[in-house]
RNA sequence: GGAGAGGUGGCCGAGCUGGCUUAAGGCAUCCGCCUGCUAAGCGGUUGUGGGGGCUAAAACUCCCACCGAGGGUUCGAAUCCCUCCCUCUCCGCCA
């Protein structure tokens, strides 16, 4: 959510950054509203006022034993307008407060001009994938093979898009999260584990919704949903809270499983690992002052490749244009690695500053010293590093001619000394 | 799920037979005074959101709203009525 009195302020920025985004809004019919709805305002706290004052003077008859009668007849009107009044004030701010949650976040300066994710821009690139001396099979087929990866029964359990890792699958993924998780301890993070499933309030907070609705799994009977990151829950810890300044940057980690229907992706990445309903991801938040919030964001950044680094994946980072930008980030950063069967680069990690965004549809605020006022912190999220695709590209580059996966060094001790997958 | 108790300002806690409460009192906070220093004592200060005025912007100032949330009764609601939410205690069910 933008400030609605910059927005009332500066509205050629918002409309900028709304053309940078590519979307569609009436800012002019907002401006519009907004303004009838301040004159409304203005026109009940008149009336209010004079109420408050004459409801003085008739407790002060009352007490001298005087009639009040004439002034309590003339007050009924004035209060019937007074309710009418709010009435309308009310309504038009419903309906304000459903726009300006439509209103998306304006991309940073730095962030490169485009319309589409042709434009953005490849921004550093880490080791090099060796190319393999035979055919490479796709990460399913190893999978299978290997017996580490169940699809059919995925399918057979939940409907298509679900999957079942089995033995050194299952191992596998332990393992990847404890050492994610171990990394994230080691650079600061506190460990969390959260619900999986949150309010409506929350996927507000952190501008899923209104926007993805259609995007959730929602439980109606009890108005829930699933989470589709643990970026909701890890934000919304702090929802409502006025966090101590001088404890900043707070910064959380958590692995959780991730629910996405994948509305409108239907035909694509059918196959594997690449597009799923259900994927595991750990995930870092980071709760900063606004000053440091970009400075921020390159460390997370760099918190995230660290991941890759110690595994040995090699990777390239995606500066994000305007056009590509999810709705609530000022700026943000992909991190893919590639995966030669598919031949595809994988979207592995995104990594964003929201700026103050998602800190007031949230409510996030932190004070820099007792007594001085409030403000909106910044909060940036990036995942560190979601698992399907990295197990994906693992299968994919460290396959050997006889079949066999070999497993990354920094994992074997997880993997119970296992120094490769095999059938 | 059932029964009972309760939700008041940063915290504790009165008010709850409707109008001298524009929320008492205490603690804490910050400022000042006072004592070699500290503690104690004395005086003052202290929230959030919104609208307007003055500003380059603030400071400042005027006003409105906020006693869990939403509705209702009334000229007037923390106080009366209804609905919902949450917390605590007990019971039931359950890994």
């Amino acid at each position: 959510m933008l400030d609605r009195k910059m927005i009332r302020k500066d509205p050629g920025r918002v409309r900028e950054g709304l053309k940078k985004k590519g979307v569609n809004f009436d800012l002019d019919a907002f401006l519009e509203m907004d303004e009838e709805m301040r004159s409304l305002i203005r026109e009940g706290e008149q009336l209010k006022h004079e109420k408050n004052k004459v409801s003085q003077d008739v407790a002060k008859l009352k007490k001298e034993g005087k009639d009040a009668s004439e002034i309590i007849e003339r007050m009924k009107t004035v209060s019937d307008r007074i309710k009418e009044i709010d009435e309308q004030i009310k309504d038009i701010s419903t309906r304000l407060d459903e726009l300006a949650l439509k209103i998306p976040n304006i991309p940073h300066d730095s962030v490169p001009l485009g319309t589409s994710s042709e434009e953005n821009v490849v921004v550093r690139k880490w080791g090099e994938f060796k190319e393999l001396p035979f055919e490479p099979l796709p990460h399913w087929e190893i999978a299978e093979k290997l017996g580490i990866l169940d699809l059919a029964a995925g399918s057979t359990l939940s409907g298509r898009g679900f999957v079942v890792y089995r033995n050194d699958g299952a191992l596998l993924t332990r393992a990847l999260i404890n050492f994610m998780l171990d990394v994230h301890r080691e650079q600061g993070y506190e460990e969390l584990w959260v619900p999986y499933v949150v309010t409506r309030d929350c996927m507000i907070g952190t501008a899923q919704l209104p926007k993805l609705e259609d995007d959730m799994y929602h439980i109606e009977k009890d108005d829930l949903f699933l989470i589709p990151t643990a970026e909701v829950p890890l934000t919304n810890m702090n929802r409502g809270k006025v966090l101590d300044g001088e404890a900043l940057p707070v910064k959380y980690t958590a692995f959780s499983p991730c629910f996405r229907r994948e509305a409108g992706s239907y035909g694509q990445d059918t196959k594997g690992l690449i597009r799923i309903h259900q994927f595991n991801k750990v995930e870092m938040v980071d709760f900063s002052l606004p000053e440091v919030s970009y400075d921020e964001l390159e460390t997370l950044l760099n918190d995230a490749t660290e991941v890759l680094e110690r595994l040995e994946i090699p990777y390239r980072v995606i500066e994000l244009c305007t056009g590509d930008l999810s709705f609530g980030a000022s700026k943000c950063y992909d991190i893919e690695t590639y995966a030669p069967a598919v031949d595809k680069w994988l979207e592995v990690s995104s990594c964003s500053n929201f700026e103050d965004f998602q800190a007031r549809r949230a409510n996030i605020r932190f004070r820099r010293k007792k007594g001085e006022k409030s403000e909106f912190v910044h909060t940036l999220n990036g995942s560190g590093i979601a698992l399907p695709r990295l197990i994906a590209t693992i299968l994919e580059n460290n396959q050997t001619p006889t079949g066999k996966v070999r497993i990354p060094r920094a994992l074997v001790s997880y993997m119970g000394g296992k120094e490769y997958l095999e059938a």
